[in-house]
Order: C-alpha cells, then structure tokens, then sequence
DNA sequence: GAAATGCTTCGGCCGTCACCGTAACATTTT
DNA sequence: AAAATGTTACGGTGACGGCCGAAGCATTTC
C-alpha cells in the first residue's frame, strides 16, 4: 500500500456525512456506545456499527469493551489534531455563520463549550492580556508568571512529563469565533483542572458546557473575566 | 449546510486517491498545471479537470490561469497544515516503512526531502543541539543564538511579519523517519534561503532535492551536519 | 486563417458504498 | 431459563461518483 493510499483511505474514513459527525461528537474526548454515536448521526445502529468497524481498521478510533457496552474514543492525539485541522479548513471555506465581532466576556462564556483538549477563547484572551502566556499563529508559550499561576491552581505541568526549560502549548484557532484556543497538553490540563475543581460542568447530551457559581466567582478572581 | 456537513465535503474532498496524490504533489507549496498533475496522480487530463474543479470549489486550491496554461496550488497555509496532519495519522497507522534507526546524518542529508514548509529533521537536530531552538511536541521556540544564526544567514524574522517578542516555531514529525521537522513560518524562511543561496536545489520532476557542494560546505560549517 | 496545444464539458458505463430490515450473537437482568 | 438490551452480520436496493472517449473553447503558434 502505498502512501498517498494510505492517506486517501484516512481522509475518506472521515469524509462521510454520518463518520464526520461521529467524529464530531468524539472531539471532546469522552468515550461513546455506538448507539450513542449512531443518534447524533442520525442514523440507525446497525449502519453506524459499519462506519464504526470502518474507522476503527483505518486506526481514527479505539473501542474498550466493557460489560455489554463497547465504548468508542478517538484513538490518538494526532487524530484528534487532524480533525481540528480539517474543521480549521471547513471553517475557512464556509465563511462566518457566526460573525466575528467577539460580544461580551461573559457571553462568551456562558456560551462556553469545549471540544478535544481545548479551552475558551475567553481564558486564552485573559492570560495573553496578563501576560501569562504568549500566542502566535504557529505556537504560543507560558510565560514565567504564567507558569506561577498554573501552580498556584495546583498544576504543575514538569510533573505532566514536560521536560525541564520553557514550557510550550499549541494555539487552535476557534471554529465558530475565529479566535486562538488555548490546545496541547496545557490546554488539557488546564480543562481538567476546570472540571476537577467544579468550576465547569458538562450539559447532559451535547458538547457544550455550563459555568457553576462557583467557576463564574474563580474566573472573576483568578482570571478576570465575567466580571 | 450545517458544520459537520462542510467537514466531510473537505474530507472527502482530499479523500479519493487522485486527488489525494494531486495535493501531495501540492505540498511543496509550487504550482502546477493540469496535466503535470494528471499525469502524477495517472489519469488522463478530463478526469483531473474533474477533480481539480472540485477541490478548487472545496476551497483546498486555488488556480492562477496564465497564458494557456492554469497552474493549480494550495489554497491556504492551513490546508497545506491539513494535509500534513492527515498524513500523520496516516503515517501513525500504516507503520514504519523506512526503520526508525536514523543513519549517519550526512546520509540523511543526501535523501533529503522537502514538503511545504519544511525543512530537514537533520538541520532541526543540529539547531536543537547547538541551542538554537528548543522543540516539544506541540510548539518550539527559537532562541536568541537561534535568532542570531538566523540573522547572520540574512534571515530577518521580524521583518517577516513576526511581531515583537518571542519567535515561535511549529514542529512537524517527519512521515518517514517519524523525528520533529521544522515548520512553520521559520521553517519556510529557512527554506527559502537554503534555495535563494544554491545550497539545495529541486530535482527535476520530484519532490526531492539534493544539496550541491556549495551547499554541503554551508551545512558543515554553519550547522556541523555532513561532516 | 489554420493548425496545434492545454483544458473543460458531456454522456455513458461500472464499481463502491451508505442505508435499512431482518436475524444472529453477547451480556446483563429478572 | 427466559427476557431485555447492546451490538454485529447478512442481503438487497439505490445513489453517488470515478473513469474514459468524444467533442467543444480558449490561447498560442505557424
């Protein structure tokens, strides 16, 4: 098998309607049945256990049976990095259905949502604006006061296998804003943490998030925004 | 059309084996015509038309009609970074082709290789050893000796549209020997001047390239690789 | 103006694949 | 053991799309 072969069978496992949105609903990380899966693409059981066998021989996704349900993840992070670097494309092509001017702070968070390894355009905006962390289109970096910050929410990201020097994160531009995310491993951990701390909750049933009282006072706070 | 909906159209788009070997030939950023790229992806020149016109709706390239002749190229930076990450995952899947034992470095040198944007992993590990840039999975960066390497070769990053502050650099894993390439905005310059100063030249209707004597004299002395 | 070159459009053929209904299998619950 | 639930396997149908040959435009060359 060739490479271009190769790479043709990967884009095609994830150009179907019904796998595109599978994948979709996939982005964020958690793990799914495929009855899950088959509803949000709209499409019956059985057709979504072929697409599923498909994806999952092309190596985008991983299954972990457990019991009598069988839960299916993104297989790796590169998978993860190749979907948003499509959608970055989709979103480039079909221009803005939302338009770019950015509404208030805490409008957009309370429209927060969350997909793989990412967080809020509004905590990336906030730190650049103290200084914290540094963006520029091809990467960004935690700058020392940054680094204290993380520590202080009880993150130490040495600990998280970074090796020792400069701490790098990887910058994704928003699908719907237009606007740097904050990816790559201090992104998920910093989502993490969110989660942990009871600052966010995730809606029952979709992708999206909700900010409790508490994370709305701790972002107030500690970031300065929602004010 | 709903956002899922754009994303398959794009997968799919860069998912059928001809088109597939038609972008990869795209990768090194040149322009080409309709037949070269029949003939790379081996149909005959009205099947390609077919396909050139659906990518170029797709939005993954663009066309430039010049005289008789209508030379096709990458629409954006970002769909050339999509491509080279659905080859990742290809590459993750289908794997090693080429064992993961890197050779001695000036054989390295002599295979050598571009895709957009990139520059060899042989001058990324020179760099990395002498300091120069330091790379993490997801981001790099590149020091004040980098800068200064940088600037001796002529390479003038903020003129480059690099804002003040730090310089960032995005790594790319190589598909074949699977180590960081340098990309981005420093990779591409760097490129560039590689070929502006007769150190690498193309090889004639390949994606290889092949570094002239001048060139390999340069690379010893300004990198140490090549020896 | 006529011939040549590069490219696109049209029409028809054929394979691939998404989809569902039915049915079988596996695991858990009663 | 029997029923319920989650999942996969099979067979048939229909549509989308890739492929080429032939023909039509556009641009350049003679």
């Amino acid at each position: 098998m060739t490479r271009t072969a190769v790479f043709a069978e990967i884009a095609t496992a994830a150009g179907d309607p019904a796998r595109a949105g599978m994948l979709n609903a996939l982005m964020d990380g958690r793990a799914l049945t495929a009855s899950e899966l088959a509803r949000v693409a709209g499409i019956t059981p059985q057709t979504a256990s072929g697409h599923l066998a498909r994806l999952t021989v092309a190596g985008l996704i991983a299954v972990e049976k457990q019991g009598r349900h069988r839960y299916h993840r993104l297989a790796t992070p590169a998978v993860a990095r190749m979907l948003e670097s499509i959608m970055q494309v989709a979103a480039d092509a079909e221009p803005p259905r939302i338009k770019a001017f950015v509404g208030p702070r805490d409008a957009a968070m309370r429209a927060a949502r969350t997909c793989y390894d990412h967080l809020g355009v509004a905590l990336a905006d906030a730190m650049v604006a103290r200084g914290q962390i540094e963006l520029a289109p091809d990467a960004g970096i935690v700058t020392d006061s940054g680094v204290a910050l993380l520590q202080r929410l009880g993150i130490d990201l040495e600990a998280r296998g970074k090796r020792k020097g400069r701490l790098l994160c990887r910058p994704c531009l928003d699908w719907s804003e237009r606007r740097p995310h904050l990816a790559g491993a201090v992104g998920a951990a910093l989502c993490t943490h969110c989660f942990d701390a009871g600052w966010i909750k995730r809606v029952e049933g979709t992708r999206a998030v909700k900010v409790t009282t508490k994370g709305e006072r701790n972002f107030r706070e500690i970031f300065g925004i929602g004010g």
